[in-house]
DNA sequence: TGAATGGTTAGCCATGCAGCTAACTAACAT
DNA sequence: ATGTTAGTTAGCTGCATGGCTAACCATTCA
């Protein structure tokens, strides 16, 4: 299965620094600066982790003043569940055995 | 949240050809050769993936003869449907507002 | 015993990724 | 008008990753 999505969506969240932003997004947006505050990390290097993010779709952002604000895509982790769902029904099938 | 199971099953996961190795072994074990068939690469290039799998105890490996035979890691997938789980219930507090 | 099969090891190379600093822009506050 | 805040752009660096070839076991088959 050569899934561009879940390529993507795997490779984003392979990084904890990035979780951890969709972790505080999901209690609702939030501004750059404060969603970089947690992270030991020049501004720069925290902005392209929020580009890869929204490049990749599972975040969304607009500028306000001088701040942008950033939220959460809502069905961006679907795919996810998906694959998920699918290996876990492919497992179960497999074990209970063909004549079950 | 710094999980380094996640951090290494979300990699593990980031790469097509190891997704479509949980995939083939969903439905049963399989010695590395057929593993390997559909996969336009090397032996060494692909057993390396075989290796990082095994490493993050998403499959398992035994050799048997001249063969090495590989099967899923039951319960490897777990903490990724934990995880998933998790955000949507924060996202889903989050749109239903504290007051309902 | 000799050839073929299946895997393994070693070593190389190109690319991508995550981090940095320095320098700049745009909005607000005084 | 000047300073401060919040991003942004550009350009560099080191390391990890994914691929390759060549050469080498170890097992099985003839």
């Amino acid at each position: 299965m050569a899934n561009h999505s879940l390529d993507t969506l795997f490779a984003t969240l392979g990084d904890p620094t990035r979780r951890a932003i969709i972790e505080r997004l999901a209690h609702g947006p939030a501004a750059v600066k404060e969603l970089a505050a947690p992270h030991d990390m020049a501004l720069p290097s925290f902005l392209q982790h929020i580009k890869v993010m929204e490049a990749g779709g599972i975040i969304a952002t607009r500028k306000e003043g001088r701040q942008r604000i950033c939220w959460m895509e809502p069905n961006a982790l679907i795919p996810l569940q998906g694959w998920l769902e699918w290996q876990r029904q492919a497992w179960e099938a497999q074990t209970l055995g063909p004549k079950n």
